[in-house]
DNA sequence: CGCGAATAGTCGGTATACCAAATGTTGACG
DNA sequence: CGTCAACATTTGGTATACCGACTATTCGCG
């Protein structure tokens, strides 16, 4: 077992803040938590029978990757979906994925390209809802893996928080379904170029893959506002960007995450 | 003012959480906090005057961007600096920077390419401790601000906190002195590149930037090495990556951050 | 009737008491 | 003398009470 977790590596542990943080990630992944949809401390706690101090932790880690937002002293809500996020967000995947297949080519182990395999394999049902869905976790498990075996755990960190991001507008309704087969295609290639050891065949073979995918989600986009289906609404992306000047010495700053 | 803080956009807000974060993070930035040093929720406290609760906010939120680590039940030391690390952030830098170059050449507003003129052209004075340390202050935010008029915030927080984490390594003393000025003319060619509007200019500068960089310290801690002034502690790059099973369907999902 | 100031209500921010996990220590027993 | 179990200690994890920030509402005055 190649993908496993810290947290269960030792022993059960029984605490709270973890589980509960994982539960509410995996409710606003799949969208049952409402885009949009604020709450309070108070409330999420008796949804998920918790105090406010795992909860408040839980909603803090949940800002820092993009699924909750904070307003101080008034409360929270759920991260809304708008489509310029879902541009950066395959923006960043144009960046990063072509190199990250590349150094996998270069870097992974023999498990992880047997893994890999074996993900990208999956055979579709199409029209099969819930098969649909698995494949979703399969794609989000295909390339978290080869993040990770690009041996660069800041990187591997970064895609597995875009691609959790971007698995909300899956879930939502911004369905590739119908792509299904072809995307399954395009990961076969991909891997196979990996487990060749061919680190520029790979890079190109990830950069094709997104290109496709940034066209197929831009028909869809096309096709949901043009029959009305507005999937998701068109936010403002709000204000500015987030950096700061001190006083006198104006230093940038980031929310640095 | 380009750079801005929201946090002071309405009014002062008495919050102790936000002002001890970044007091924390400065010290840890600067080194004043050492790298590996382990603490304790109510020592910290002691020391920045501050109850548990937002201390603990703090280190979370430290160990998000990977500043802090936390020891389940046992606690906290403050990240240590290894060799391992750097590699992964230059590499993130050589994937990250040369498009969010590009995106800059593209997107940037007026106001940020005179700011950006401004950081670039800082003159340096030689063998000026103080000047260094400013120098250090004006890259940070000349590739912030860079990252910023990529109008992806993504982006620009991916590429804040790789430089946040990688500014450790030079107050530490991986002196990039020497190099002070060749940095200058590198920065002033890769502002001028996104001042025309040149993307692929701007590209290929920021990736020249970036690579030459990267010789520079390697070369810089080969003689670190050599003459046995190791900066920084080589660790063995504890544990496998952070990635999860769920029970019967393996679930990959990285920190997510 | 309109508008602004007082006010009540909501919600997060903070402090703190208490609980449980992990570890180190010590002493009884083989 | 070694081993291991009971225990003490340290440190986070969790619950909760209290406080201050922000909003919305309402009431009174012009």
């Amino acid at each position: 077992m190649l993908v496993y977790d810290w947290y269960f590596s030792v022993k059960a542990m029984a605490t709270i803040g973890e589980p509960l943080y994982r539960r509410v990630r995996q409710d606003i992944v799949e969208c049952e938590l409402t885009p949009g949809k604020s709450f309070s401390e108070a409330e999420l706690g008796r949804m998920y029978n918790a105090s406010r101090t795992p909860v408040r932790e839980a909603c803090r880690r949940l800002e820092h990757e993009g699924l909750v937002r904070i307003i101080p002293f008034r409360g929270y809500s759920i991260a809304p979906l708008s489509i310029s996020e879902f541009h950066d967000l395959q923006e960043m995947q144009s960046i990063f994925e072509p190199s990250a297949a590349a150094f996998a080519a270069e870097r992974a182990s023999q498990p992880e390209l047997d893994e890999m395999q074996e993900l990208a394999t999956y055979e579709y049902r199409v029209n099969d809802k819930s098969s649909y869905r698995a494949f979703l976790q399969k794609n989000y498990q295909l390339h978290s893996l080869i993040a990770q075996a690009s041996r660069n755990r800041r990187l591997s960190e970064v895609v597995s928080n875009i691609h959790v991001r971007l698995m909300r507008f899956f879930y939502l309704g911004l369905s590739f379904e119908p792509y299904g087969p072809t995307l399954v295609t395009e990961h076969i290639s991909l891997v196979e170029a990996i487990r060749k050891r061919d680190a520029e065949e790979a890079r190109r073979m990830a950069a094709e893959h997104i290109r496709k995918a940034v066209e197929r989600s831009g028909s869809l986009l096309m096709s949901a506002i043009r029959f009305g289906e507005t999937v998701f609404e068109v936010l403002p992306e709000d204000e500015i960007s987030p950096l700061v000047s001190g006083t006198s010495t104006r230093r940038v700053q980031g929310s640095a995450s």
